[in-house]
DNA sequence: GCTATGTCATTC
DNA sequence: AATGACATAGCT
């Protein structure tokens, strides 16, 4: 037997495994997670190591294989508890174990701990003095610099001694035992931003909050099972969040509240620290790497015992973790878009169930996945139907817009809109325009031939920029905007599709008098740009706020009257088992933005789909019936939560290479079909079939069992790892997408 | 030929 | 990161 095991010891070097045999007699201790002590490099010197792996398959030369010295002890830590973590995530999500360690213990890299270790003299400066003048008769060069650089500045850092005087540590240990100089090793903290001087405050709950937790609290009692709490926006879930994570420090331990990326704004950050005050942290994506470990490691050493913040913060080293909370759980933004593509919902699961913590999932518009679980009695479920302040919900409309072709309406603004935005507009309430849809810019086609101007080396059209420029959204490719078709010469090249700068011009001359403020790419990429345009809208400062999706998530605007869906079948379209589901979310999110204050909110939503079901059910805000069409259409089809989908993601340079490798692929896979029943789909193109100079394509795996798609994906990896064809083809795992 | 120092590859 | 192997400069 061999056990995989990565070395204590911080260099990029050694970012990997090394495998050690594992002697019979710890054989039943010697698991993933596991802290083990290994013989290491050319002195045989023992260290600390952590087991990632246990295999009968021998990598490395067997007679040169050392073996494990023994079996620690005390290796019950949150390390260990992490490591055996990043072990599912690797067999379950497909990715190497590296991969896996690297999302789990982050930032294990260079900025470990800042001034570690110091240099600093240990006998008297007469005695310093004469030495320096010893090494300098003897012509003991290195010697030498040490001494003159302590005897300038008295203390000196690991890293300046060994860069750039260029000492090595066996010289910096000579003069150690010489007892000319002393190394000192302190770990300093480098000082999060704090809030000051902000006074604790907790709120009394309403009646159906206080029910919620209790009933929560019951549960916890009785068994391990998640909690889904299904609230209207509004209805006041963080209040909810915040008193179980109090029932849960008093028992002493510790709390994880997990946030799409978006929603880490100012507002919920500070209603945070205004209960738990110091005992809190926050994670986000501006602290830099340094900042960032010291947060984990003020978790690790429990001088916090509340981290707040993105997927990432899931992953903090809590040593006695009793709850994940998971806030808007059904937002795509907790699906690692990067190798292993792990899905923050199912690893907090597991990591909960790892390490005997509770989860609660919130969320206006749960996740089909989420909700289905629940009805399996998988999940508790809990609901909350009534906003706080006993605000109605806002009143939805929707305008078909084949009606307004047919009358003549060729804008995006139907009339119905117009109206209620003239009203809104005179009432001096603030409204918001919303864009469904990513990206912004149309695109260019010729009139005549037809031709659409697309990237050369990807296989998406060229967006128009209000620069002049034809941008690529995937490569970044730029060119000038051609006065004639590429291909004909025709002159009459037209702009097809709106973006968010279209409708803020056609607002504009529509409305001359409103103010209006874009939130899109373009305008959030300065620095803090994203908040500062929300707090500009929050200041009123602006009458109508224009964006895609970003505008309908996290800040609270009590003056927003009017929220209108320009295209709400743009989502619709997307080549996506998931299409419905989000529209439905994000639809039902943007009317929820509505009539936060004390005024009533409108809500228009334009579509050309007007009785489809997912426009249907956020019209009425009813997401039973959204949820019972949905599942229906997943069983069907067989697609998650109703079966369980394993994606093949393939990519090389060589079109017909990729092509010949995946058929080959396919005749592999083809192999298990009988035995297990699997279902093949492809394979197939991507829906972009080409990002720079790489053509891409899927395969789709379908069975109701994971565990067979599990040992389908282990199959394939061995089958690549042995056959030299797939050295071109580069592959990704992809699970229930 | 010896020592102090610098450079480099290696770590299961 | 830490170590030993090896190369090289400057000395007796």
């Amino acid at each position: 037997m061999f056990a995989n095991v990565i070395v204590d010891i911080s260099h990029e070097k050694l970012d990997r495994t090394f495998q050690y045999r594992v002697p019979e007699t710890f054989s039943e201790k010697v698991k993933p997670g596991v802290v083990v002590e290994i013989p290491f490099g050319k002195g045989n010197r023992l260290i600390k190591g952590y087991v990632v792996e246990v295999t009968s398959r021998a990598e490395f030369d067997e007679k040169k294989m050392k073996e494990i010295h023994s079996v620690s002890t005390d290796g019950i830590g949150v390390e260990s508890r992490l490591i055996a973590l990043a072990s599912w995530i690797r067999e379950y999500y497909g990715s190497t174990m590296i991969q896996a360690l690297k999302t789990v213990l982050p930032v294990r890299e260079k900025e470990r701990r800042k001034e570690q270790k110091k240099l600093c003299l240990k006998v008297s400066r007469e005695e310093g003095e004469k030495a320096r003048e010893f090494f300098g008769q003897k012509n003991q060069k290195a010697r030498l610099r040490l001494m003159e650089a302590l005897l300038e500045t008295e203390e000196l850092s690991w890293e300046i001694a060994t860069k750039k005087l260029n000492l090595s540590p066996a010289l910096i240990r000579t003069m150690e035992e010489k007892g000319l100089v002393k190394v000192e090793s302190s770990t300093v903290y480098r000082n999060p931003i704090r809030l000051h001087g902000v006074q604790q405050e907790k709120k009394e709950l309403n009646k159906e909050q206080r029910q919620v937790v209790e009933g929560i609290l019951r549960c916890w009692k009785e068994d391990a099972k998640p909690c889904l709490l299904h609230g209207v926006t509004g209805s006041g879930k963080t209040e909810v969040y915040m008193e179980l994570i109090e029932a849960v420090l008093a028992e002493g331990k510790q709390a994880i509240v997990l946030i799409p990326e978006i929603a880490l704004t100012y507002q919920t950050v500070l209603r945070f620290y205004r209960r738990f005050g110091e005992r809190i942290s926050i994670l986000n994506s501006r602290l830099s790497k340094g900042e960032r470990f010291d947060q984990y490691e003020r978790a690790r050493t429990e001088q916090v015992d509340v981290i707040i913040g993105p997927r990432s913060a899931l992953f903090a080293p809590f040593p006695n973790l009793g709850l994940i909370i998971m806030d808007e759980e059904h937002e795509p933004s907790y699906k690692s878009e990067s190798v292993p593509r792990y899905h923050t919902r199912e690893v907090a699961e597991k990591r909960a169930s790892l390490e005997g913590a509770r989860v609660v999932f919130g969320s206006a518009t749960p996740s089909v996945e989420a909700y289905r679980k629940a009805e399996r009695g998988e999940y508790h479920l809990f609901a909350m139907k009534k906003r706080v302040k006993d605000q109605p919900l806002p009143s939805v409309e929707i305008v078909d817009l084949k009606e307004e072709l047919k009358e003549g309406n060729r804008s995006v603004l139907s009339r119905r809109l117009r109206e209620e935005m003239a009203l809104c507009l005179a009432a001096r309430h603030q409204m918001m325009l919303f864009l469904n849809r990513r990206g912004y810019a149309g695109f260019l086609s010729c009139r005549s031939c037809g031709t659409v101007l697309k990237c050369p080396h990807c296989d998406v059209s060229l967006s128009v920029h209000s620069n002049g420029k034809l941008v690529c959204h995937y490569c970044g490719y730029e060119e000038p905007k051609k006065e004639r078709c590429p291909k004909c010469g025709s002159p009459f090249l037209r702009e097809f599709g709106i973006g968010t700068q279209q409708v803020e011009r056609i607002v504009q001359k529509e409305f001359p008098g409103a103010r209006v403020l874009r939130m899109d790419l373009d305008t959030t990429r300065e620095k803090d740009g994203h908040e500062k345009i929300l707090e500009a809208f929050a200041h009123h400062e602006a009458d109508i706020l224009i964006g895609t999706q970003m505008i309908v998530k996290g800040h609270d605007f009590p003056d927003v009257t009017l929220v209108g869906v320009l295209a709400a079948d743009l989502s619709l379209h997307a080549a996506d088992y998931r299409a419905a589901e989000r529209t439905f979310q994000l639809l039902t999110q943007a009317a929820g933005r509505a009539g936060r204050g004390d005024v009533p909110g409108r809500v228009v939503i334009q579509t050309y789909d007007p009785d489809h079901y997912s426009i249907q059910a956020s019209k009425d805000q009813d997401y039973q019936m959204f949820y019972q069409r949905e599942i229906l259409y997943r069983r069907i089809s067989v697609y998650p939560p109703e079966g369980a989908m394993l994606a093949i993601h393939a990519s090389g340079t060589d079109e017909g290479y990729l092509s010949v490798a995946m058929d080959y692929l396919k005749k592999f896979i083809s192999r298990f079909e009988d035995k297990t029943g699997i279902g093949i789909i492809g394979p197939a193109d991507e829906t972009i079939a080409k990002i720079s100079d790489h053509y891409r394509k899927v395969l789709y795996v379908k069975h109701e069992d994971e565990k067979v798609l599990t040992m389908i994906k282990e199959k394939v990896e061995q089958y690549m790892e042995i056959n030299e064809g797939f050295r071109a083809v580069h592959i990704q795992f992809d699970r229930n997408e």
